[in-house]
DNA sequence: GGCCCCCTTTACGTTTACGTCAACGTCAGG
DNA sequence: CCTGACGTTGACGTAAACGTAAAGGGGGCC
């Protein structure tokens, strides 16, 4: 029996507004059925949401989160593009392994900032101390 | 001698437009000198422009990254604000951790599905192989 | 002097990513 | 039957991050 969610539910679960995750809808990133009127989510919009989460996070727009999330579910039959969804995953990497580097370069500079920092405040304890 | 530089200068360096760079200043990232009317940037204005790439490449806010780069050169001396400062940073840090983590997870799942469209993709040579 | 290039400020336009009503349907509980 | 929770579409509002056009100053050079 797979599982189905209400929109409230998932808003709840991921911490947005409805109107966010419609938003979403509107843009093709997720494509829920419907129950007359009602949305119906299954795991996979589930998961969708996640990855949609994940992007948001990394700083992607919505477009580029669902260029990315496209790639998860490629028919595999249609291989005729398949060099160009090659392509599109080495773009998607070296974007990543881009900031991957920046990312460590950032973490870098804040510890650099964070040793000298405590450095200092640990001087004024002994101020402090010495004072006594 | 410490090098200036012009705005058209930097904007062609750093791939931005100098309406860019205005409206950076006018969000109070950054800070040049004048020469009568006309702005002249000094060094640590570039490293704080590259600084904002780096942060935008990250998907940060003008907003945060001006708190950032402000990190970047706080007076020691105002050693009140010190412990604060630190909070400061270890909030930055478990966000760009959380970052690492994101990439990680989306750069392996890129490499699963790479390889999976690799093999399809060998198989189909194969076949077009023994069809000759 | 005329042209070009660089610079300036002011101001309105645009895109993205939603927020915020409004106005209405639906179903369960008291 | 009424209320309240949850859902729907539609339309307008908004903040961020610039783009773009207008209107002009100043300098170099041929």
């Amino acid at each position: 029996m797979s599982e189905t969610y209400g929109i409230a539910e998932l808003a709840r679960e991921f911490d947005v507004t409805t109107r966010t995750i419609r938003f979403y809808e509107d843009k093709g990133l997720l494509a829920p059925l419907r129950e007359g009127q009602r949305r119906v989510y299954a795991p996979r919009d589930r998961v969708r949401l996640r990855l949609i989460m994940r992007g948001k996070r990394l700083g992607f727009s919505l477009d580029e989160i669902r260029q990315l999330i496209d790639l998860y579910d490629v028919d595999p039959s249609e291989v005729m593009q398949l060099r160009h969804f090659l392509d599109k995953i080495h773009e998607h990497k070296e974007t990543l392994v881009g900031q991957q580097k920046d990312i460590a370069e950032t973490l870098a500079e804040m510890e650099r900032i964070e040793a000298q920092c405590s450095a200092l405040l640990s001087e004024k304890q002994k101020n402090r101390q010495t004072a006594n």
